[in-house]
DNA sequence: CGACTGACTTGACATAGATCAAGGTCTATT
DNA sequence: AATAGACCTTGATCTATGTCAAGTCAGTCG
């Protein structure tokens, strides 16, 4: 078997049971008894909107995997500022193994329903089973490409395009949670508020209110609700995302 | 052993031979065979100042460390705008096991020493050897802890704040390579321009000279060359960072 | 039913940092 | 010692986004 291979969300999720940790972190190849373990390991929690999940710097008691509903990880500096360093949607890992104490605050954006299961024995489970450490390699890293991506964004988009970029983000999000479907979904909640979009964004709410109301001006979405979206021109919303890669030059 | 044990880098040090990718990827707790087989593929290859390594989209043959100078990781859009998402240090991995192509570019900053291994045999040594596997886990989740405090900084932080936190953590890392001294050092060569700290972070290089200058004029540095920094006062130069723990609040 | 609350919008104004434009300093080259 | 090129500094101005301050609106509670 080879080191790098990837093995595809969809084909993942035939194989595994309902809990995305399964698909996630030990998937298709793990042998049955490590499956048993996790199962037997494994508890839900159900956290309500705006409720903290961990705090920075408390102890580590569970790591675990977001089943349904949308968490943020984020960092505040004394003075209140606040940034969102990574949007934790259903199948996304939480929790450091390794470390005693977490790094950033942990926060139930929408209502969340967490898998957890407590550190020390899966850190040991963990140190047993190689194809666990091998996932857990492949998630860190897919989420560093994610971060220095999104290091981009912060340090030199314009609000249109960071707006833009994030409505793009969780439309095909969306689409990969979604049976059917392309690859981007058309329309959705964004299931983040205003000030949540902002602290992601490395923005002020009115800001972000502005960019949002002016991608609807121009066309570009439609506003359902306040944070219910449906995008009208898809190459557009790529395009306003600075990152198109040929909207500049039509071949 | 415990999956969380944390090597410090002095440890390493003493234990391995010259090449970084012992202490970082292998490690104290290695079998002989193991060092040897890395000892036997490793070749070194050395970079100008300027000089690619690599660049996004690429087939990457190598993965590897760096040895000596500081390279960059970075991330460009069509229109120019530019923005670095790493500065590789001494002992700082290269490359992506398990990806055939770089996500980043990178390109030599200072003269360069590499010292690499050829990707795919290098891959299968990952496969058969945990204890490298376990190093590279460690390394992906600290430079994703580093990545995200990096987007504070990028989403957040004040020019003054951004420029003083550089010093900060190049002063670290300096005092981290050095035999003796304490953990930040207080006389040393930035090794970047003001281009790259620019695109470090976020900034342009006119707001980045302007500030570094509003510094020295306040006394928390002095500049003995346009690129060798002395920190006058290490206390203060923390509470500029703006992540000072109790610089607000006196005891 | 009214009025309260939280999330959002909108406007007027302020400002940090970008942009544009010179000019300066150092090093290497001839 | 003149010339050139890379790097850096400094000033004047502009502008995107932040800040402050009123609203609006939908849902919920008394």
């Amino acid at each position: 078997m080879n080191v790098g291979a990837n093995f595809s969300k969809n084909s993942n999720k035939e194989k595994c049971g309902d809990c995305p940790i399964q698909h996630r972190a030990v998937c298709a190849y793990c042998e049955k008894t490590e499956l048993l373990i996790l199962e037997a390991m494994k508890s839900y929690k159900i956290y309500g909107p705006g409720e903290p999940i961990i705090w920075a710097g408390d102890e580590m008691r569970y790591v675990g995997s977001i089943v349904q509903g949308v968490a943020s990880l984020s960092q505040t500096m004394e003075d209140g500022r606040k940034q969102m360093v990574g949007l934790l949607l259903p199948s996304d890992f939480v929790g450091r193994p390794g470390r005693s104490h977490a790094a950033f605050d942990v926060e139930a954006t929408s209502e969340v329903t967490l898998c957890r299961f407590e550190r020390k024995p899966f850190e040991k489970l963990l140190n047993d089973v190689p194809h666990l450490r091998q996932r857990m390699l492949e998630m860190a890293l897919d989420e560093l490409d994610a971060a220095r991506e999104w290091m981009l964004l912060l340090g030199r988009k314009t609000a249109r395009e960071k707006i833009s970029s994030l409505i793009y983000i969780i439309a095909q999000r969306e689409a990969d949670l979604r049976p059917g479907g392309g690859s981007v979904a058309v329309e959705f909640d964004l299931k983040l508020t205003r000030e949540a979009m902002a602290d992601y964004l490395g923005l002020t709410l009115e800001t972000v209110s502005r960019q949002v109301n002016g991608l609807k001006k121009d066309g570009v979405i439609d506003l359902l609700g306040k944070r219910q979206v449906r995008i009208r021109d898809i190459a557009r919303l790529l395009q306003e995302t600075g990152d198109d890669a040929d909207g500049a030059m039509p071949s």
